[in-house]
DNA sequence: TTCTATATTATAATTATTCTAAACTGTTGA
DNA sequence: TCAACAGTTTAGAATAATTATAATATAGAA
């Protein structure tokens, strides 16, 4: 299949060994149209039963790990007890839903541009992110 | 001592019984010129060594949450596997140096304000926070 | 095919956090 | 002042996310 050979070349020209495990967490995330936010657990979740395949915790964690390194991954900043992470790796902002704790991509053009007046001496920007977060209007408390 | 009736008064004053626990930590937290950032660790650890009083995790956990829920402190959003809570709960953003894994104030004024165009329906938004990722300028790879 | 470095796996270990249930303590009001 | 009670504290158990371990399997090179 085209994808697959796909897979295993982008997977090889970034130095990890295509093994069957990588290949199918590979189809699991970049086989779609859409970008899209998980947590590990979604992840392996889904690969059992909508893959019908079972790839241990570890490998996934790994795997995943293993991604982001290579910039197959972002990983997002919210107070939350699991890491989320996101197809989408370009500079982009998020809403988090604090209702449901769905995190929502919220794109450039819905932010105007953010001036950094002041920046730390000797660094350099890598990213500048914003994270917003909502609740339920009628919901006073946390 | 002056310091410490403050201390009760304002526990008081938001509903919170001023317990030898509360007011103790209220003072490793509150009784110094700057704010600063901590993870629940650290401030049990320094009420432990520096105000030699041993204060159950338990309690620090429940007290630095209901501090938050007072207003009092204010949680932080960075990619870790433990939580963040600022002192300084003004609005205001955060430098994150990659090199250091320091976080560092970004006051109000650094930024103008920051306008969300379309908002989810139906919903409130409760916080919008920049986190700035700078690193060295010679560093070209995470 | 054989070899070796690398990857996968089940499971144990670790870490942060929350829960539990019993003991304790501030506060209220008689 | 003091009894009563609701709110707090506590040690330790429970939970959940993540990482470590060590044995087994496998991709890719020779």
């Amino acid at each position: 299949m085209n994808t697959k050979t796909n897979f295993i070349e982008k997977l090889r020209s970034s130095g990890l060994r295509p093994t069957k495990q990588r290949i199918k967490i590979c189809e699991a995330l970049f086989d779609r149209n859409e970008t899209f936010h998980f947590t590990i657990n979604d992840l392996a979740k889904t690969i059992e039963e909508k893959l019908n395949e079972k790839i241990s915790l570890a490998t996934v964690y790994n795997t995943v790990h293993a991604f982001k390194k290579k910039g197959y991954l972002k990983e997002i900043s919210i107070n939350s007890d699991k890491s989320y992470f996101d197809t989408n790796t370009s500079v982009h902002h998020h809403f988090f839903d604090e209702d449901t704790n769905e995190l929502i991509d919220c794109n450039q053009e819905n932010i105007d541009s953010i001036n950094i007046k002041n920046n730390i001496t000797g660094k350099k920007i890598n990213s500048v992110e914003v994270l917003i977060k909502v609740a339920s209007d009628y919901q006073n408390q946390k």
